[in-house]
DNA sequence: GACCAGGCACATC
DNA sequence: GATGTGCATGGT
């Protein structure tokens, strides 16, 4: 039941929007610092961000380690909470340092659960930015859990509002396939009908979701 | 001017 | 363990 609703829910996203070609980001590295900075943020301030570490040349791990706290916080100013996500760049930088001499190749050779872990012990790494890294960066079969994730789930009745992340991350895994593209898009499809139609106070006439039963808190209805 | 945005750590009870 | 709070910019 709840396999074949996650299946028409993918179906219909994909039909309405198209393939998402998720994670914008020309290197893993690039990926792994946009999933800090998108952090509570929109992703048109975290591009802007970007832009600069690329303007500036330090979007690599060895140069973004040795560059001065200060720095990195007036390159990532545009993304919000700067003095906050440029330490949590920091500790990134260092984990890959210490662990990998901050060759990225290196993480290939690491166990999906292990890295999972690794990242968690990271200070300002939580369960949303290590999957999202861990999919999106490192091409491994761990669905994505965000806000998004949660408000569409929950308002198709798919799960009780008082969930966790591993409830939610569970719903997904263990009724899809554990494939990358899969999860990828799925994951990409969910934030963009969350950004699109399901917002907290939504437009939903012309939602792609609206032939599945909606029950909680729904203006569809 | 209020609200929201692809979370997380830490303090307090 | 649950609940509350700080973090900050930029678009709608």
């Amino acid at each position: 039941m709840i396999r074949e609703r996650l299946n028409e829910i993918y179906r219909l996203l994909l039909d309405f929007y198209g393939p998402q070609h998720w994670w914008p980001g020309e290197t893993r590295f690039e990926i792994m610092v946009g999933a800090i900075l998108t952090q509570n943020t929109s992703w048109s301030n975290v591009a802007k961000a970007i832009a600069n570490l690329k303007t500036a040349d330090c979007l690599e791990p060895d140069k973004l380690h040795v560059l001065d706290p200060a720095q990195i916080e007036t390159l990532i100013r545009p993304a919000g909470y700067f003095r906050l996500k440029a330490k949590r760049l920091r500790n990134l930088t260092q984990w890959l340092a210490d662990g990998y001499e901050g060759d990225l190749a290196r993480l290939d050779a690491i166990d999906t659960q292990r890295l999972r872990e690794e990242l968690l012990g990271v200070s300002g790494i939580g369960p949303e930015t290590a999957d999202s890294i861990l999919l999106y960066a490192l091409n491994r079969p761990v669905f994505v859990v965000d806000t998004y994730t949660a408000r569409v789930t929950v308002r198709h009745g798919l799960i009780e509002p008082e969930l966790t992340y591993e409830t939610l991350q569970d719903l997904f895994t263990s009724n899809l396939e554990p494939d990358v593209q899969l999860f990828n898009e799925f994951h990409a499809l969910l934030v963009c009908v969350g950004k699109g139609f399901c917002k907290p106070k939504p437009r939903c006439t012309a939602c792609p979701l609206n032939p599945l039963p909606h029950t909680i808190d729904c203006p569809c209805d």
